[in-house]
DNA sequence: GAAATAGTGTCTGTAAGACACTATCGG
DNA sequence: CCGATAGTGTCTTACAGACACTATTTC
């Protein structure tokens, strides 16, 4: 509960109103989270990995219990969306340099048990290598299936529209957040994209889609089985969602 | 500016703090506002139109200067954003029974000058018959290329996005909308899309892609010149998008 | 040479673009 | 019959799925 309720217009507020006659501050506002759905896919690794931070546990749970959650954090006075989610990914796992974009809010009534909070969902992909700095006692790295085990504030919702998104993003451009170091073989990247998609994709299909969006390098991979393979890079312009920081 | 500054945490307030220690009170918050692209397709034009409704003129402004905006409405206490949207269509245009859904979040700090204000922009496409009963005095229809004119608070983006959504919404599937009124012409069906799309369509490829995802009625149209035309109507459960409500 | 992996040829089915043909009405 | 509109046949091109073949390496 709210010590404030609709008391008198502030006289210091902005002489503005609305077509009730009341002022801005007049109205009780809500609280706004950001949570990052931060997605990596482990070396070796054939799944999509969440990066989850430890929270503090629900007064009344059981000694030792975990709580983890996406990482989150409340939208400060004068802060943009995208400042706040890398203030809390810095804050809460020691990451930097990452341009998450907007999924949707998240505005179910209950869903926060401290009171009215909306959160606006986020998603980045990265590479592990970035993970890497990352502060190990704080967070942890889970495969989606794991991580959806209970999670707090519908977190588990965002980690499920995250993992579409990408899915759909992944299915016709070849590693468009450049997971992959360069250069790589088609065959690196077709596990990449398996791992994205969760389930195999045709050889000879998933060649002909990507190798006209790549760019040949000259060079072949030596001291492997078999014939050795062409390494590529990505063309430079194949980013097209990521807008140079969308407003 | 407000008078309330970060100040000793309120006893009032619920007992969980974060990480430094602070209640969620201790925090100012934004104002939370949401803004409605309502569109449609008046008969027998051949545009996309969007709903603008009148708003209290600058200070400073000329007489007579007319200032129009999206509808929209700033969140109340307790309310989920679908709610507030349907409240600002119903108290500014006196319209109802809408189902908008998120487009995205608007956080530019300088977008309204009445303070820290987010807007959460929402987009649904109706029927004009809908929009028929609603207040002419402070509602207008605008072609989106007419909307356009220096509309306030990023408006003109969120129309933009709107459209977008709409025109990929609407280039795989007959009407997802349902914005004809059934039975209808393939050709009723064509128009309507070259009007959504913005420009002419193949007319036997497009009869091919839509007349698999259509149930002919067995009825015929008369007393048109030429060839009577098949009826038909929408399968009944081709909207995928528009979930139930989603949270 | 055998095993293994990379890369390609090719057949089939589907679908869009384009064009022209047939079908069925009002007058 | 003529003009007008609806509906269809079909040719071309492109591309995914599927399968098998060739190419080039290590052991």
């Amino acid at each position: 509960m709210q010590t404030r309720g609709a008391a008198a217009p502030d006289p210091t507020a902005t002489a503005y109103t609305d077509s009730s006659g009341r002022a801005l501050e007049d109205y009780k506002r809500p609280s706004v989270a950001v949570d990052t759905a931060l997605l990596t896919v482990a070396a070796h690794d054939d799944h999509l990995s969440v990066l989850l931070v430890r929270r503090m546990p629900e007064p009344g749970a059981p000694a030792g219990a975990e709580a983890w959650a996406l990482p989150g954090t409340f939208l400060h006075e004068g802060e943009t969306l995208i400042d706040a989610v890398r203030r809390s990914l810095r804050e809460k796992a020691g990451i930097e340099g990452v341009n998450p974009r907007q999924l949707r809010v998240f505005d179910d009534p209950g869903r926060d048990s401290r009171g009215w909070v909306l959160s606006v969902a986020h998603l980045d992909v990265v590479p592990t290598t970035r993970l890497a700095e990352r502060d190990p006692e704080r967070t942890r790295l889970a495969r989606l299936a794991d991580a959806v085990e209970r999670l707090p504030f519908e977190h588990d919702k965002i980690i499920a529209a995250a993992a579409a998104e990408v899915r759909a993003q992944y299915a016709r451009v070849p590693d468009p957040y450049g997971l992959l170091p360069e250069p790589f073989t088609i065959l690196d990247l077709r596990l990449l994209h398996e791992a994205v998609a969760g389930e195999p994709l045709q050889r000879d299909t998933f060649r002909r889609q990507m190798i006209s969006q790549l760019t040949p390098t000259g060079e072949v991979t030596t001291g492997t089985r078999g014939r050795p393979a062409e390494l590529f890079r990505r063309v430079p312009a194949a980013i097209p969602w990521l807008p140079p920081t969308a407003t």
